[in-house]
RNA sequence: GGGCCGGUAGCUCAGUCCGGCAGAGCGUCUGGCUUUUAACCAGACGGUCGCGUGUUCAAAUCGCGCCCGGCCCGCCA
């Protein structure tokens, strides 16, 4: 943290790492970079790491796997790719922290089809049974996999695939039951002394008393907390307990009382301790983590690594947290989104770009102005391809960025800028939206066949987007049925006179021309009578401009629904 | 109470590491597209860079003190 020369060059590598702030992206000597991770990556290589490099990530499989879960997916992925592109074997590994014990039980659940669902509607009964157990201990609540920790590992599983983000997904469980994580918690309970030396300047609550392993009460299944021995001279060595009460949240599970022994594989490390020997046991380089763990575990975890495991700890980095409408994310208040359900509104690249960004900066996804989203994904884009002039900065992190988002950068491709794709949604005949939009001047004529078939499909996305959000380009065309409706007699004539102009046959801007001039003629308010074609077509007050719709929809359909004859 | 991150146009954000004319997109307004009707084009408007203070020829940028929002000091993306 200083620059102060140091004298004893013994010292050099602890008070270079020491103290580690996981919230600087670079230090003063770094060159400047235009993407965070190359920052992070260069911090990496200046470890010197064993080749394959690992980035790791993690999260406790405790509910519906929200966008914020993406985020720590996402984070690790860019600084795995970037250290790929230098050269690097890399592998991205993502514990399933599915040993922890549930806690509270979740509002809101859903199957593996990403369908949300009540609490209500599962046996809720059964999971209040299991407050406190781990997760793999728990039953599917949907009777689907072998756990309730499995099922929502799958659903992370499927997000990863969903961004085309590749990880191994490794289950904590799995760690401890295989043994692999044996030797570091005998070590840990061996070198006790200094493990609560170590974690008691950062807990009050460490005391004499304190053994640094949760065992699993082999009666009622739970995680308990009180270790009354320790007897590591035996094979396997076990620890003695009894089943005690213990916090959770607001609330208290109780403690069966049984007394038993256990195994180092039948319980689990207190977080604090489990995170660094996660560190050793995976080699981990690099890992992201939310900003809440910035000043509680990241302290103590590095500390742990150094002077209890006496490893040195992976580059940390600091993601903040992001919300969505506003809102925290939140299960149990039903603030969720599935990544599924964001891919059916925004291209996946779309979706990476927002995790490209700053990491250091909060930030709102928001439904609602998604367009504003994706408009600036189309300048990133367009930059890249130098269609369009931006500052050094905007140049240089578009550059760099872009071909990270897609699978590969093709100019010849065709955007259809949001808005205007969610226009194009008010009709669902395919042939017409390509035909409107290449009126529009937005796809080219020499447009290859896959680059008009991604523009178009942006058009599905933005339709559904109109429809979820019921924004301003909720707009249907009525085709089947014609809507309910009461004009004066003047406004009736009006319609009858329109509909012969169309079926003469005239062109968008004559049409949208002629709606003015027959309103006047039959002394209508202009307003009203655009007022009354909305309402023919749309079952709406308002709606696009109405000529150039018109013009583009069958003539048929169009001059009968004017008559009002279907 | 102590610590950390953020605060830039109405909105979403770049720019802060490395001090050098305050930027982009959207929105708004005006005009154009044959005549108010949400797609397209042009232009304009829009800012005490959270507040104060120090350093400097020069501060959004560096220092210090505050304010606001979030987070941590139990568990947890």
């Amino acid at each position: 943290m200083s620059d102060e020369p140091t004298a004893d060059t013994d010292r050099e590598s602890v008070d270079e790492s020491a103290d580690a702030s996981p919230y600087t992206l670079q230090r003063d000597d770094d060159e400047h970079r235009a993407f965070w991770a190359d920052a992070v990556a260069d911090r990496v290589e200046a470890r010197d790491p064993e080749e394959p490099i690992v980035v790791k990530g993690g999260i406790s499989p405790s509910g519906v796997p929200h966008l914020g879960n993406v985020n720590e997916l996402m984070r690790g992925y860019y600084v795995a790719e970037v250290l790929r592109e230098r050269g690097h074997d890399v592998r991205q590994v993502f514990t399933a922290d599915d040993r922890d014990p549930l806690r509270k039980l979740p509002r809101t659940l859903c199957d593996l089809e990403g369908e949300l669902v009540d609490l209500g509607e599962v046996d809720a009964g059964a999971l209040g049974r299991n407050l406190g157990a781990p997760y793999t201990d728990i039953p599917d609540p949907f009777g689907c996999c072998d756990s309730y920790g499995d099922h929502f590992s799958t659903l992370i599983a499927d997000s990863a695939d969903a961004v085309d983000v590749p990880i191994e997904l490794v289950s904590n469980t799995e760690l401890y039951e295989s043994g692999e994580l044996e030797d570091v918690t005998r070590f840990v309970l061996e070198n006790r002394d200094r493990a609560r030396e170590v974690l008691s300047e950062y807990q009050d609550k460490v005391d004499a008393s304190y053994v640094p392993f949760n065992p699993i009460c082999e009666e009622c299944g739970k995680i308990t907390e009180t270790v009354t021995d320790v007897d590591l001279g035996v094979e396997p060595a076990t620890v003695a307990y009894r089943c005690t009460d213990m916090d959770a949240g607001d609330r208290t599970v109780d403690g069966c009382g049984h007394e038993g022994t256990a195994t180092l594989r039948e319980g689990k490390l207190p977080w604090r301790f489990e995170w660094p020997a996660q560190w050793k046991v995976l080699g981990v380089d690099f890992e992201p983590f939310g900003k809440d763990h910035a000043e509680g575990s990241w302290p103590s975890g590095q500390d742990v690594a150094r002077n209890v495991l006496e490893i040195e700890p992976p580059v940390p980095m600091v993601y903040e947290w992001f919300t969505l409408e506003g809102e925290p994310f939140s299960s149990s208040a039903g603030n969720v989104i599935l990544v599924t359900d964001v891919l059916e509104l925004i291209e996946p690249a779309v979706l990476r770009y927002f995790f490209a960004k700053d990491p250091a900066k909060a930030r709102d996804f928001s439904i609602e102005r998604l367009d504003q989203l994706v408009d600036e994904f189309d300048r990133l884009e367009a930059i890249y391809f130098d269609e369009i002039e931006a500052d050094e900065d905007e140049t240089a992190f578009a550059k760099r960025v872009y071909p990270l988002l897609v699978d590969e950068p093709r100019a010849e491709r065709v955007r259809l800028p949001y808005t205007f794709a969610a226009v194009l949604g008010m009709t669902d005949d395919p042939a017409l939206r390509e035909e409107i939009a290449r009126r529009e001047g937005h796809v080219p004529d020499d447009a290859p066949e896959w680059a008009v078939e991604g523009a178009l499909a942006r058009v599905e996305r933005a339709r559904t987007w109109a429809r979820r959000t019921e924004n301003e380009f909720d707009y249907e065309l009525k085709r089947t049925e014609i809507p309910d409706h009461d004009f004066d007699p003047a406004t009736e004539a009006a319609l009858a006179e329109l509909a012969e102009f169309i079926e003469a046959g005239h062109g968008p801007e004559e049409i949208q021309g002629e709606i003015y001039e027959t309103a006047k003629r039959y002394d209508v308010d202009v307003g009203e009578f655009f007022g009354a074609g909305y309402r023919l077509f749309f079952d709406e007050k308002q709606g696009p401009k109405l000529g150039p719709f018109l013009a583009k929809v069958d003539r048929e359909f169009v001059v009968d629904r004017l008559r009002r004859e279907r």
